[in-house]
DNA sequence: GGCCAGGACACCA
DNA sequence: TGGTGTCATGGC
């Protein structure tokens, strides 16, 4: 464990959550809506996505096996607002077509996996990708992996804390080999990241008001 | 009116 | 393996 790597990834953890408070995410009342959220939210603005998880709810369309009999039309009607939506439509088309067979539709089940099996089949399913499958873990199954996003890649390179070459997961293992693995912890943390590129990334490489501007990066 | 958003995949060299 | 094109809407 990189102690000082450790100081430096906590001590950012409580600048953030003092200048921001709690975000207690992911914003979402069930699993299932979580892993929808989580496709639909690709390259997407969560803005858009609401208005499609909206649409979904009205339906009653937030669940395995109703989406598995709605058509890939109605679906991706359905869920325009959040763009790319023939492709999104396919990839939940996807996701519960896999749980469907291989799991007789128990996404429960499913989900109370081991961290590595859930991943490594999240991945094997069409749509999901690395920062997908990894929120999929952390805010649907609940267990302990870091999720890298733009924000955590764009934040931690800008600040110096790492190359801005580091690949996904040479960025979680930055995180994870750190941190003592902790899902509410974990959970925080990539939403306070999230919140802090909404606030403070937008269009401007540095931000002086940024909680992080500045942090010393010697503890490296 | 242009830029960008809580990515992933296909195709090519 | 890495680089590039494609998917697409809505907010700012």
């Amino acid at each position: 464990m990189n102690r000082g790597r450790r100081e430096l990834l906590r001590e950012i953890y409580h600048r953030l959550i003092a200048a921001l408070g709690p975000q207690h995410w992911w914003p979402a009342d069930t699993p299932m809506e979580v892993i929808i959220g989580a496709i639909l939210t690709q390259n997407t603005s969560w803005k858009n996505v609401k208005q499609a998880i909206g649409r979904l709810r009205e339906k009653n369309l937030l669940h395995l096996e109703e989406l598995n009999r709605v058509s890939l039309q109605e679906l991706a009607a359905l869920i325009r607002s959040s763009g790319y939506y023939n492709q999104k439509a396919r990839k939940l088309k996807a996701f519960c077509d896999h749980v469907g067979t291989h799991w007789n539709g128990n996404l429960a089940r499913f989900l109370a996996q081991e961290i590595e099996p859930l991943r490594q089949e999240l991945l094997s399913i069409f749509g999901i990708g690395q920062e997908t499958a990894d929120s999929i873990i952390l805010y649907a199954a609940h267990k302990p992996t870091f999720v890298v996003d733009a924000y955590t890649h764009r934040i931690c390179s800008r600040h110096g804390w790492v190359s801005e070459e580091l690949t996904y997961g040479e960025l979680r293992d930055f995180f994870e080999g750190a941190l003592e693995p902790d899902v509410r912890f974990f959970q925080e943390y990539h939403a306070l990241f999230v919140r802090t590129g909404h606030a403070y990334c937008r269009r401007t490489p540095q931000c002086a008001s940024c909680p992080l501007d500045s942090y010393p990066v010697y503890l490296l």
